[in-house]
DNA sequence: TGAGTATGAATGAACG
DNA sequence: CGTTCATTCATACTCA
């Protein structure tokens, strides 16, 4: 079972990790409370996919009333739900046609499989499919809604990147077996 | 980051993947070794941020020698470098207070605490702002290296990088220090 | 207690 | 350049 979300095991009700400490920093990641996930979810469920970074912000803010919390870690756990809802789907839908010789040797152009992940198919395992997904979803009405920003995004056709890209991609400098001696980096940087 | 920047795991020590198979193989992405990344790093942190193609040219050259890569990934690199730590910068902020109910049920939970730390602040890297952010950076002067395959190129390329630290860590947080009513889940999401 | 799994975190690659 | 996707790593947790 690659998807059982029934395990809730109450984690963090107690007591939450990153307890004292402060100076080991020694990986404690965030481990949210029931409350939470069940905000998050609730979230999710309403729709919302990416939301902004206002909106991670007061999510942030409700959420750490439950504990601990940060927005790098909202950030992530939509970003995981996303992707891992996504990754689900394909994996199931990709059991139909199992012809996968897909002969590739090019630049890895994954485009193919990136805009069509949509197949009328619907294996055991029907998760809520199509939710609305709304993308301007109001989180918390609270006093202000300052969400007036509109998303102009991709407003400007940077066609630097794609000729940096293009330009170097295929740079095949031969070596890269190659065995001269490389000095330490010490030397190399000492510009630094 | 840290929280998590130590986790380097050592990828790409004794062995890369895609081996010496070229670009035919079935290399996935570009996994950089140790050494690629400290270079990156050391380059990024001297001020380095979006370098010219050329001086992309000149690095991956260097870069070569640790492990496959190609012009593409050190254009990436930065690429991703940048805009991420400047997304921390937006998205990280929000103090985190851990102002929890904490009703008395706190369950027995195996009492299995792993001793974790954190620093009960600064999470995602706030530190590290006053950086030179240099225009133009001359790539491997090799000084005094017996290596004469390169000639150090003086291009004097104009990168504006104004990047600066503009964004103050703002926590807007107002007030709800300690008895703020929180209503349920239900009522919050009413908006859906 | 270790294998298997769920998931937080990180990052390479690429889009708009 | 900001944002998003896909993949991978690391770790918390469950269960036999």
């Amino acid at each position: 079972m690659s998807s059982g979300e029934f395990s809730i095991k109450a984690r963090g009700l107690g007591n939450n990790n990153n307890g004292g400490g402060g100076t080991g920093t020694k990986c404690g990641r965030w481990n949210p409370t029931v409350e939470q996930v069940k905000l998050l979810t609730d979230l999710f469920k309403a729709g919302l996919r990416t939301p902004s970074t206002d909106q991670i912000q007061k999510i942030s803010m409700e959420l750490s009333f439950y504990g601990k919390i940060e927005s790098k870690n909202v950030f992530y756990w939509f970003q995981n739900h996303k992707a891992r809802e996504r990754q689900k789907r394909r994996k199931i839908s990709t059991v139909d046609f199992d012809h996968r010789q897909d002969t590739n040797l090019s630049i890895p152009h994954r485009d193919n499989i990136r805009h069509h992940q949509q197949p009328p198919k619907d294996t055991f395992e029907a998760c809520e499919k199509e939710e609305k997904v709304i993308e301007t979803l109001q989180l918390f009405p609270l006093s202000n809604v300052e969400r007036a920003r509109e998303n102009t995004t991709a407003a400007r056709h940077n066609e630097y990147i794609r000729e940096q890209v293009n330009t170097t991609v295929f740079s095949t400098y031969s070596s890269c077996g190659a065995e001269m001696e490389h000095p330490p980096l010490d030397l190399r940087l000492s510009f630094l």
